[in-house]
DNA sequence: AACACGGTTGACCATCTAGTCAAGATTGTT
DNA sequence: AACAATCTTGACTAGATGGTCAACCGTGTT
């Protein structure tokens, strides 16, 4: 009956949220084949039969992973708007990059190892949403070089290096906190790192006059 | 006999090189476990067996390569060096690490690889060697500060922004060349991006007035 | 030619793991 | 209470994989 579909539906919500969870954290920390079904299984405090029963292959759990991190990338997008100017939505998008990579640090591993593979998973995003979301970023930012807003660089070495930078502090969290007395970034950290990833990157770009 | 091992070791140079070589690749490729011995083998040509013979376990032979990369890198340092001027010495240190990224992908990955497991292998590396490394580039950093050279930034993000936006390009390599449609960059655009990396993080550093 | 020694290799094994399945437990509805 | 749909789970299977081993090969020395 459909209405007992919907009336267990919250068990197959919250199930299906924990083995998520379990699984960006298993699978960011042994890659793709080095992850088990029974590790994430232990993760999630479930039956790995019951893993089974919700996502039919481990390589379906996967890419449901690995989607979610890739929605979550898209909407700190938002603030490379062509409303503001160049610093603020610079400012705005590194800031938020950077909060993602504090916050979901195994989510941006799985993107790095995913695509350090070549993408056997998830390359059609790549082709189709990456592709056309970047091109609209690199008009954003044609159209700043051409309103002399900023230097004239290429800007896909401007995204990928946003990306890079942003991204370091997520997938190689464990080397800059080995590097850090092995203690985690404290908040004053994450927020100066932050500031002189912006700081360095704006007056990179920034036009000389204006400096 | 002493004289017949020395007549057979170019063999097992030969053989070790190949191994370590194809080692590389395939743990770039696939991560440690997802990487096969058998894969391997058939990456150097050689059976299975032959493997073993040389390195005792899947777990060497990894650190064998971790360990070969790790040496690339330190070596890279030397334009790091007091006797250059800042503008220099990151110039040289960012030309050579994007050449770094452009001739040994796979090491740079495989080493991204380890690190974001949280270094299982090759952690004692990072608490020694990289940490003393790292505390060594630091005090040029600083120098460069108290003589008015750079801006008044922590030397610590500065490095981590040099690593991330050049080894990038090889860890993110498949990445780039999607968004390059499809096809890997040029000599031209490796250039360019190299160039664009150093003038942005150069210009982001120096002093106002010298501009 | 006989030998010694490093190098080569196919066959084999113990273990691990993704995925299956069928029986049973829960739960909302009537 | 009876029911049906959904969820749970221990036991099982087939295949893959790291590692072993004993027989064999090639080559320089005597």
């Amino acid at each position: 009956m459909l209405i007992l579909k919907a009336a267990k539906a919250h068990i197959r919500a919250e199930n299906e949220r924990l083995i998520l969870e379990a699984g960006e954290r298993i699978f960011a920390q042994h890659g793709f084949r080095g992850a088990t079904m029974q590790m994430i299984a232990d993760q999630a405090g479930l039956p790995k039969a019951n893993l089974h029963y919700y996502f039919d292959s481990k390589e379906k759990l996967y890419r449901c992973v690995v989607e979610k991190i890739f929605e979550i990338w898209l909407q700190a997008a938002s603030s490379f708007e062509n409303s503001y100017e160049p610093k603020e939505a610079l400012k705005l998008y590194i800031y938020e990059k950077m909060q993602i990579s504090r916050r979901h640090p195994y989510g941006s591993k799985v993107w790095a190892n995913e695509v350090m593979q070549g993408a056997p998973i998830i390359q059609d995003f790549l082709e189709t949403q990456l592709r056309s979301w970047t091109d609209g970023r690199i008009e954003s930012i044609q159209a700043w070089i051409a309103a002399g807003k900023i230097r004239s660089v290429e800007p896909r070495w401007v995204m990928y290096m946003i990306w890079a930078t942003t991204q370091h502090y997520a997938d190689f969290g464990h080397q800059i906190e080995t590097l850090n007395a092995d203690a985690p970034l404290s908040e004053a950290q994450w927020e100066a790192a932050s500031e002189t990833v912006f700081e360095v990157i704006w007056n990179g770009l920034a036009p000389k006059q204006s400096l």
